[in-house]
DNA sequence: TAAAATTTGGTCAAGATTAGTCAGAGAATG
DNA sequence: CATTCTCTGACTAATCTTGACCAAATTTTA
């Protein structure tokens, strides 16, 4: 119905690997070769498809024999993981961060869709706009702590 | 309203693609090619005719394989508790009166334990602290009539 | 085995692509 | 004639793509 970017392509492409696998091991420059893009390219659809927020740790390698891992974590199965995400957010975040982090709790089911709608007005731009842009970054910061904590001690 | 204006067109064009679907993604710039419109139309005619309050959620991306999303979502009614506790927020509210509403829509059964409670800590004084005391009742006014404006509908 | 060459991946910033905002001009309505 | 609705365009913001340059790990060579 639409056109996709190639990044979107390539992110589709990484998780049909990804499967049911736990985590994959790619050669940055093949991906990069098989969809005719530049290396990089690759670079930047994990920064911004892959991050902690989105439920995965990534780790490569350089060298001969590199490579990129991805894997796919649960995120409060294993606390360090949380622990991990709420410093990843530290005290202050975008509202697309923030977004990114509801939708994981939602596709992994630590919550429902009511709940992570709450939560994403809550966090929204609208809302918290309070006029300086930090502010609202550090109060969204905030509140979602606070929000992933109460999750912590409760489930 | 004899003459229909070119927004009104671009209406009935959206909502006969929309159709049955319960979502469409559109691009912006094509619709304004196709009625020959500048793209600012789109926005003027999402603004004034695809609100919330007609039954729609409207989302989108910028850049390459940018897209508006056009989503049509089912409006509750009965929920008349939500516009009395609304009113009585106001544009201020304290902790204490929070909570207050907040348990009421538990005891009416208009929202559940858990959602409560994550309304809860947003609400808190100690997540909201940002200072001066009257920005943060304004604050958690924001916060609470966001959720509660959240809870008229469902996708 | 130390140095050099090669092979990987990383960073960053500029340019390209979309969409959003806002204020004011123009049109319709009552 | 006043008010509200519609339309436009200049300016802004977010996202994607590309390429030049950097860094690390391995392999080859002297």
């Amino acid at each position: 119905m639409e056109e996709k970017s190639i990044s979107d392509v390539i992110e589709e492409y990484l998780k049909q690997i990804l499967g049911d696998s736990s985590q994959i091991e790619i050669s940055r420059s093949a991906i990069a070769n098989h969809f005719d893009v530049v290396p990089s390219q690759i670079n930047y659809v994990i920064k911004t498809r892959f991050t902690i927020q989105h439920g995965y740790l990534v780790q490569s390698k350089r060298g001969g024999g590199g490579y990129i891992r991805i894997e796919r974590v649960n995120l409060l199965d294993d606390l360090d993981v949380l622990d991990t995400l709420i410093q990843a957010i530290g005290n202050s975040i975008s509202e697309r961060d923030a977004y990114d982090v509801v939708s994981t709790l939602y596709n992994e089911k630590v919550i429902s869709r009511r709940e992570g709608d709450l939560m994403l007005v809550a966090l929204s731009k609208q809302t918290l706009a309070v006029g300086n842009r930090n502010v609202e970054a550090q109060l969204r910061a905030r509140l979602l702590v606070a929000m992933l904590n109460r999750l912590r001690y409760e489930s």
